[in-house]
DNA sequence: GTGGTCTAGACCACT
DNA sequence: GTGGTCTAGACCACA
C-alpha cells in the first residue's frame, strides 16, 4: 500500500500507524495475526529491527499479543480501542488547533469546502 | 506567550513558526524590529544560536531583513505574503488529510462544531 | 489448574516447574505415572513438542524415567529430591536477593506480615 | 557497578533496572542528567544502542524527560514515583509468590534468618 | 556535545 | 516458522 515512506517521519513511526489505520479500518481483524515481520521486512526492503520496532509499540499499548513462537495476535476489543482513542485524540488535540488556524488564516467555508464540491 | 517548548518538535521552527503567527496576526508590524536575539535568549532560556536559525530562516524567505548594527526589520509587505503562503499550504496541503481523517473516523458534524457551539 | 501461560517465560518451562511443585506436594505420587504428552497438549491446547521438551528436562535429571510403551514414571525418592533441591536453591539465590530488596525499599515488617494476618 | 552482566536477562533490562535503583536509592538525583549514552557505551563496552532502549522506556514511563540537544533528565517526583512502584509491586506481585513458596517448601524460620544472623 | 534512526548481519529461544 | 537481542558502524538533527 504505502509504496513510499515520508523521508521527516522515522519508518517504524509510519508502521505503526499504517497497521492502527488497517485494525481500525477493519482490514486486520481481531484475533488475526500481523504479517510477521520477516514477511513485512521482505515486502517493504526494510530492516526487520525497524518492524521490530513499531510492533513492539503495539505490544507496549496492549492492543496486540505475543503468542511465543507463532507471532503477533490483534487482541479482542482493540479495534474498537484504537477507533475511540484516534477520535479522542483528533477532537480534543488537532481539531481545535485547526479551528484556531482557520479562525487566524481568515477562511471561507467556500475554500474549505470546495474539495467536497469537486468531488461531484 | 509561549508558555512551554513541545519536546517533539525543534525549537528553532517553534520560534519560527511563533514569528510568523506574531506578524500574521499583526503584533509585530510592518517595519518593526524584531526582538533581538539575546531578548528572547533571556527571556525564554534558550541558546542564542537556536534563535539565529529562527531568524534566519526568515531572513533566507527574504521576509525580514538586515539593519547593520541595528537588529532585523519585518520588510513591508511581507504580511501579506505570509498571511498568503500559510492559507495556500493550510488548503492544499493540511486540509485534504483532515478531510480524510474525519471521513476515516466517522465524525459527525454536531462532534466538529461542538466547540463552537460552546463559545456562544 | 494453569489457568493461563505467562507470555514472558517458555511454556516448557512453566510446564516443568508445575510437574516439580505437583509432585513436591503429593499430587502426583512416586511410582505415579506423569500425564501423557497427547493428554496434556489436549487439555492446555499446547504443541505436544513443548510438553515433550519439558518431560525431557525431568528425564534428563532422572527424576523421571519412561518405561517403553508405558510412559513416564515418578522414580522413588524424587520428590525428596527435588524438594531439597528447590529449598536450597530458594535459600542460596532468591532469599538472599529478597532479603537485599526488603533492605533497599526498607519495608516494615508489618508490611509484610499484613497478608499473614489477614488469613486469621 | 555491575561489572558483569547476567546473561539470562537482556542488558538493556539490567540497565533499565540499575538505573532506576541509582535513582531511588539517591545516587542520581532528580533534575540531574542521566550519564551520556556515549559515556556509558564506552564505559562499559556496549551497543549505544542498547543503552538507548533502556533510557527509552524511561522515558515512556515519563520518569525522565529528554532536553533536545542536552540530554535526559531525571524529572522531579520521579525517586518517589520509583520507590512507591517498587514496594507496590514487590507487596503485590512477588512477596505473596514468596510467602506460598515458603510454606510449599516448609522453611523454619531458622533457616530463613540465618543470613541475618551472620552479620553479627 | 546530545539523542534518534536505520542498516546489515548474526545468534538465540520458542513452537 | 516466530519474535527478541546485540553488534558495528553510519548518518542526521538539535543546542
Amino acid at each position: 500500500m504505502a509504496t513510499q515512506w515520508d523521508p521527516d517521519k522515522p519508518i517504524y513511526l509510519q508502521l505503526y500507524q499504517q497497521v492502527v489505520a488497517r485494525i481500525i479500518d477493519g482490514f486486520i481483524k481481531e484475533g488475526e495475526a500481523l504479517p510477521s515481520v520477516r514477511r513485512v521486512a521482505a515486502e517493504y526492503q526494510i530492516n526487520p529491527i525497524t518492524i521490530s520496532k513499531a510492533y513492539q509499540m503495539l505490544q507496549d499499548e496492549e492492543l496486540v499479543e505475543k503468542q511465543r513462537g507463532k507471532g503477533l495476535f490483534v487482541k479482542h476489543g482493540s479495534q474498537e480501542i484504537m477507533l475511540n482513542r484516534e477520535r479522542d485524540s483528533f477532537l480534543t488535540e488537532q481539531w481545535p488547533e485547526i479551528l484556531q488556524q482557520i479562525s487566524r488564516l481568515q477562511l471561507s467555508a467556500e475554500q474549505l469546502l470546495a474539495p467536497c464540491a469537486e468531488e461531484n
